[in-house]
Parts: C-alpha cells; structure tokens; sequence
DNA sequence: ATGGTCGATCGTCGA
C-alpha cells in the first residue's frame, strides 16, 4: 500500500496539478495539507473521478487537511482532539483497510508559528504539546499508526541547505525541535530518513528567490510510523521532480511504501 | 538590510 503526503499548497490553484500527479503515480492513501478551502468548495468529484474516497477537514481561506483513499475511510476524526474551542483546521484521522487489518492514517498540519516569541509561536508549542497527548493515546491501541504531514520543523541542521538562515524562524526553534524530537521518543520512525540517511534531501523550497534553482531547501514534511508500522515499512521517496513543473507547489509529495510481504 | 513570490480574496494576511 502506498501513502503519499502532499502540502498543495490550494486546492482550487493546485487542482489540474494534484490530478495529473495522482493520475501518475496513483497512491493507495493521500494525505493532502493546505487545501485552503472549506468542505462545500473541495472539488471532491473531480477525485472521485480517479477512484478515490474523500474526507475533507476545511476551513474558509486557510490550514485545512483532507484524506484520499482508494478504500472507503472509516472511523473519520476530524480536528486534533484535545481542544474543542480551536478553531484551525489541520488534523484529520481515519481506518483504512490494509491486508486482512486497518492502518490508523492521520494527515496533519502543524502551525508555523512565526514569528517566534509571539502567540503564534506559542499556539505551535501547545499544538504540538496536544499532538503528543493524542498520540501517546492512539499507540495505546495496537493499530498501525501512520501520521503524515507537514510538520513545520527541521529536525536536524542537515535537513536544510543552509540551517544558519533558520536559527531565527520558528521552524528551526529548539522548542519546536525538542518537541518533535518528544513525539519520535514515543516510538515513533522518521520514514523518510529511516530510507534516505544521506544529507541533502528536501521537501519545501521557497517561492522566492529563486529557491528551488539553487535548491535551496529545507525537509519538513514527515511521516512518522509507530512501531508496528515500521515494521511494514518497504521504502520511501520524495518526489522532487513536481517542484520542476508548471504551477507547483511549495511543497513536494512525500511517500511510503508499506507491505507485509518481504 | 531589504525584498523577493505565491494563494485566497479583493487590501492584506499567511507562509
């Protein structure tokens, strides 16, 4: 089964885009992040047209989280539970089928939180307090956990070109890497790094400045697996070469493997 | 040091 995140950046600006990269590569599962539209605006048909269940979790303008999938969804949560009053939409879970089980597959968007030493920063650093909370809870229960997603943290300094221009951005905090580094102490596998140990490999490159031509980036789309996903795990890759083509996203589609075959 | 680019929405914020 193959589970593909991407961050696209808009739904509606992104559509032709997200279609013809799924028409190609045709992922089992999507986690989708930045749909920046509300449930009723999601152009759910033109999915459904390739074959896929949708879920959506929108809300008007910004955040807002979706999960695709070629088998229905089932058990569909949506918003991290932990706060009803927050109004940011960026967590949705549900079952899938997988084999003769169900995988638990979340597509999350964690908040920037720049500037740091604002209220948004600290709205990061609750977020990801809540996160490990509901996450300690769910590998409680012994399905497969997959939580896919942008993050919004570098973990290490050789996830990004140049991790100097970060020491000032909340995406580089040594609060919000400690706190990352807190979810992966629960158990959790870096799947993309498990695969790729090398330096150099990453998943955003600004719009600006000519980024992406001087690959100048950073990897902070993650997919974490609990053990018992882990141990499914097959391989993993990051497809780079969509940043390449016409009106693509800032991010680019992470994706994973898993099987109990060997 | 600043501005540089997108998307949603239509002046300006968020990233």
């Amino acid at each position: 089964m193959k589970i593909t995140t991407w961050n696209i950046n808009g739904v509606k600006a992104r559509l032709e885009t997200a279609l013809a990269y799924l028409k190609q590569e045709a992922p089992d599962v999507v986690c989708l992040q930045e749909i920046k539209s509300v449930d009723e605006g999601f152009p759910r048909e033109a999915f459904q047209d390739l074959g896929y269940n949708v879920e959506t979790h929108g809300q008007k303008g910004f955040n807002g989280v979706a999960l695709l999938s070629k088998l229905p969804l089932e058990d569909v949560t949506r918003g991290l539970p932990g706060d009803d009053g927050d109004p940011q939409a960026r967590w949705i879970e549900a079952l899938v089928p997988f084999e003769r089980q169900m995988v638990r597959v979340v597509s999350l968007y964690l908040p920037n939180g720049n500037p740091i030493g604002t209220e948004k920063f600290a709205y990061k650093l609750a977020w990801l307090a809540r996160m490990k909370r509901h996450v300690t809870h769910l590998l409680a229960d012994e399905t497969p956990l997959v939580l896919a997603g942008d993050y919004n943290v570098i973990p290490e300094p050789q996830d990004a070109k140049r991790p100097e221009a970060w020491v000032n951005d909340a995406l580089f905090q040594p609060e919000s890497r400690r706190a990352y580094r807190a979810l992966l102490n629960l158990g959790l596998t870096d799947a993309t790094r498990a695969c790729h140990p090398e330096p150099g490999l990453y998943t955003f490159w600004d719009y600006q400045a000519g980024a992406f031509q001087r690959n100048d980036g950073i990897r902070i789309d993650h997919m974490l697996l609990s053990g018992n996903a882990a141990t499914l795990l097959q391989s993993s890759g990051v497809d780079k070469f969509t940043r390449a083509a016409e009106k693509p996203s800032d991010h680019v589609p992470v994706w994973i493997e898993l099987s109990s075959q060997h």
